[in-house]
RNA sequence: GUCCCCGUCGUCUAGCCAGGUCCAGGACACCGGCCUUUCACGCCGGCAACGUGGGUUCAAAUCCCGCCGGGGACGCCA
């Protein structure tokens, strides 16, 4: 048995999105699976758009999602020599032909084509021509004109496709430089890739590159070709879908863990189970059960899948990576023990790390705001006596939750106050909100100094009003 | 236009290959309730789907055909 090889080849004119990323999961996984390779590579041949930063963005989306690659990455922009030698032999030996038809004669005709309801593929004007090479030409390859080409796919089954159907396609643009068609072709042979997974869009193209492994002698890889990932509305996922680049997610405060666990339940399913580790994802990730139907992209269930993760996660890790986010709230980073109690509180409550953070301010900041409504409701100047009685006993009290609540439920009962009543003052002063995490386990967290120094700026502000 | 693929709750999906156990299960979302110092978490309950027409069969979400709907390919883009 070979050794499973899968690859992701990006075309470094983008950055990683859900639908690329998805991709790559798969590939992975299979290939961790199999106890296999795994290939990076990118698809630069079109150097009009291919850019550096995103092959530095693409990599750091993959290494962050934890999709690390055991080859390359490798960089088709650096393998020409090798598709010019293929392309020599492949002309010599007659299986493809050099064409000279320019691109706004093929333009012309494509059109006309269209209009009169045909296809609009090449016509094989210079097929018999016997052209040798030249400036201006292209080399195409010269496909059989009857019969049928059989995709064996691993998901949908066999799939055929009428040669008439096929065009001769281009395989070396005039300029020398290798098409797409070609240079995978050539790369996954080359690099002994075994497996082929790959988006639904490149079904039609199978055909063309089976043939042309045919033409090279060569035994095709595997292929299995995934379902699309549709936007929200069913349309093709595009920027209007919002934040796609995966890194983008990374920075407004999810989990790779949570991008995987979405990614990998998205046109596959292990019976009902939702929640993956990622060795469940290696152990039980197999082709057979991905679906054939395109999935749409929910940010709900994205978000559902963070919020769990994120309380799955320990919360001594999570503090690491809640600072970056802290910092850029501009608040300070605290000692590592009060950030970690701090955190318990919210990480309930929190559906990202942003969140997380954001909800973290009032532990952080010497002084809290009040929001104006909430003050205006409950720091009312009634609340005078309770917070002077408060600040008092609170200065011998035991500083646990379950004495705190003792002390609260005692003192509601002795003024004849609801508790609700004295707790979301309390709350108030503290936080300056009217939401929070549960009061007593707040004044733990903060602790005797801090919870009296904010209910004694609290009694001041209110017997000012 | 031609060819190819796909079609179960709003969404992701289980079930379909090996027809009955499915008046269709789980999850997200949504709605109600419990818990409760607020908000969450958690727990309990609810809403909600086999695109459509025909055929095969004692029996069809499951098999066959048509139709409709959606997506993709048809580039000197990948």
């Amino acid at each position: 048995m070979k050794t499973v090889k899968t690859r992701f080849p990006p075309s470094p004119t983008g950055h990683l999105h859900l639908g690329g990323a998805r991709t790559a999961l798969f590939n992975w996984l299979f290939a961790r699976h199999h106890d296999g390779l795994f290939v990076l590579r990118f698809e630069d041949t079109d150097r009009e758009r291919s850019r550096q930063e995103y092959v530095d963005s693409i990599r750091e989306a993959l290494e962050w999602l934890g999709l690390f690659w055991n080859e390359g990455p490798y960089f088709q922009s650096e393998r020409l020599e090798i598709y010019r030698e293929y392309a020599r032999r492949l002309y010599e030996e007659g299986k493809a032909y050099y064409c000279e038809c320019s691109p706004e004669e093929l333009e012309r005709k494509r059109k006309e084509a269209l209009a009169a309801g045909r296809k609009p593929g090449y016509d094989g004007t210079c097929r018999d021509k016997d052209l040798p090479p030249g400036p201006g030409r292209v080399l195409r390859l010269r496909i059989p004109s009857t019969g049928t080409t059989v995709v064996e796919d691993l998901i949908r089954g066999p799939v055929a496709f009428d040669h008439r159907e096929l065009d001769d396609f281009i395989l070396v643009r005039s300029d020398g430089t290798p098409t797409y068609q070609f240079a995978v072709v050539i790369d996954d042979l080359t690099m002994g890739i075994t497996h082929v997974i790959r988006g639904d869009d490149h079904l039609s193209n199978t055909p063309k590159q089976l043939l042309l492994y045919e033409a090279l002698g060569a035994e095709p890889p595997q292929f299995a070709h995934v379902p699309m990932i549709l936007g929200p509305d069913g349309t093709r996922l595009s920027k209007r879908h919002g934040a796609l680049s995966i890194l983008a997610y990374r920075d407004e405060g999810y989990l790779p863990q949570a991008l995987r666990n979405y990614l990998v339940r998205l046109g596959w399913s292990y019976g009902d189970q939702e929640i993956f580790t990622l060795e469940e994802m290696i152990a039980k990730f197999d082709l057979s059960r991905v679906s054939k139907s395109a999935a749409r992209f929910d940010p709900e269930k994205l978000l559902a899948l963070n919020a769990h993760w994120l309380r799955a996660t320990p919360t001594n890790d999570l503090a690491e990576e809640v600072k970056p986010f802290l910092k850029r709230l501009g608040l300070p980073i605290p000692e590592k023990n009060y950030l970690v109690e701090a955190l318990e509180t919210v990480k309930p409550r929190a559906r990202t790390l942003l969140e997380a953070a954001e909800m973290l301010t009032f532990y952080l900041v010497e002084e809290v705001t009040y929001e104006p409504k909430a003050a205006e409701k409950f720091l009312t100047s009634e609340m005078v006596p309770v917070f002077e009685r408060l600040i008092k006993e609170l200065s011998r009290v035991e500083f646990t939750d379950e004495a705190l609540e003792k002390l609260f439920r005692g003192l509601s009962e002795e003024l004849g106050l609801k508790l609700k009543k004295i707790a979301q003052p309390v709350r108030v002063a503290l936080t300056g909100k009217t939401v929070s995490p549960g009061l007593f386990e707040i004044m733990r967290v903060l602790g005797r100094e801090r919870v009296i120094r904010r209910l004694d700026r609290a009694l001041h502000f209110l017997r000012t009003r």
